[in-house]
DNA sequence: AACTCGGGGGA
DNA sequence: TCCCCAGAGTT
């Protein structure tokens, strides 16, 4: 199969040019410092479906709260939420420390350098794998990521659709043919790096390209149509009544989302979803779900939260707590204004706060 | 294989 | 708007 798609490239030459393309231009980043496996680890997790540029300051204030492995496996978890704080899929702060944890228990603190061990912890995919035991271990693994299924499907012109799991395999398989065995490292970094800089998904700058003569796509003048990509389903929109309630001692009522699924054990602002836009009726819904007697003031705007898969349309409004009987299935806390911030909370509600 | 799971930025 | 981003876990 591979053979098919690969016979057409000199895979010596390919590999010079990618590495020694990298090596004169790639990015000076705060986890291109050492090889240090750890460090390698926290930034591959946060840069999972997360640009580089967003990551860089959140790996650096990591690495000054969680500098070694045993750190982060004995912090608390929901320090760790707020240092994540903002940049998404928090179920990859949960399974890191998970994962990590495990490392100090059963291997001794030591990041697993063989492969069916590695993949094995939490939150350790195909493509994570792969990074570490390329970058840190230079072990020649494949490390495909976006970046490596564009690139490859143009150099290749390979013309599947890459959101099948099936295709993203073949090209695990291609890798394994392409890779240099000098330096594996290199090559991973390079087509991603080259992914981010000249081979972008709009208007690639092929004139700059060091793999251009390599390239079937570029070749046939079809760069811009690959790769291909089935499109996503839209997303469903769930509209909210979101409260900013204060009680008799002028403090904020906040709850602790539940330990599983969206936003997993982040904190939040009381909400109740209303199909209909009648308050009073929010109002009912809301103190039967909260077990809270609530007055309702003053509407204080609109927030539109976007997500993968949903949109949350939040109404907020300002209210006052006459009465509190039980909350047996929410985790109400009680905090002042300038706590507020001491909580990790999804964006969406870190913006609620600007109407406070 | 399909669905869940954030948030930001570029065009 | 739409698309994409150094994806993984669950069902």
């Amino acid at each position: 199969m591979q053979e098919i798609a690969l016979q057409n490239i000199d895979i010596h030459t390919f590999q010079q040019d990618l590495i020694d393309w990298y090596q004169a231009n790639k990015r000076d980043l705060p986890w291109r410092k050492d090889q240090d496996p750890y460090k390698i680890w926290v930034s591959e997790v946060m840069l999972q479906q997360t640009k580089v540029d967003t990551v860089i300051p959140y790996f650096n204030r990591f690495m000054v709260n969680y500098p070694t492995l045993k750190d982060l496996a004995e912090a608390d978890q929901q320090d760790v939420l707020k240092a994540w704080e903002g940049l998404g899929y928090y179920s990859r702060a949960r399974n890191l420390q998970t994962a990590v944890r495990e490392v100090v228990a059963i291997y001794n603190g030591e990041v697993p350098n063989d492969p069916k061990v590695l993949g094995s912890l939490k939150g350790v995919g195909p493509y994570t794998k792969g990074a570490i035991l390329s970058i840190a271990f230079d072990q020649p693994e494949p490390a495909v990521d976006g970046n490596v299924m564009r690139v490859l499907s143009r150099v290749l012109k390979i013309e599947e659709d890459i959101t099948q799991q099936r295709v993203k395999k073949q090209f695990e398989n291609h890798v394994r043919q392409l890779i240099s065995r000098e330096d594996p490292s290199s090559f991973n970094q390079g087509i991603m790096e080259l992914g981010a800089l000249i081979c972008t998904p709009k208007s690639p700058m092929c004139m700059f390209c060091p793999v251009q003569k390599h390239c079937q796509a570029f070749a046939e003048g079809m760069e811009e149509e690959l790769p291909i990509k089935k499109k996503a389903k839209r997303q469903k929109r769930i509209p909210y009544i979101a409260l900013l309630i204060k009680n008799s001692d002028n403090q904020f009522v906040i709850e602790k989302r539940p330990d599983q699924g969206l936003l997993a054990n982040l904190w939040q602002f009381p909400m109740v979803q209303s199909k209909n836009t009648n308050i009073e009726e929010a109002k009912k819904q809301f103190e039967e779900e909260y077990g809270i007697t609530i007055e309702i003031g003053e509407k204080k705007g609109t927030l539109k939260h976007v997500f993968s898969h949903l949109i949350w349309e939040l109404e907020i409004y300002e209210a006052e707590m006459i009465q509190h009987q039980s909350t047996k299935n929410k985790h109400l806390h009680f905090a002042e204004k300038r706590e507020l911030r001491s909580y990790p909370f999804p964006v969406s509600h870190v913006n609620m706060m600007k109407y406070i």
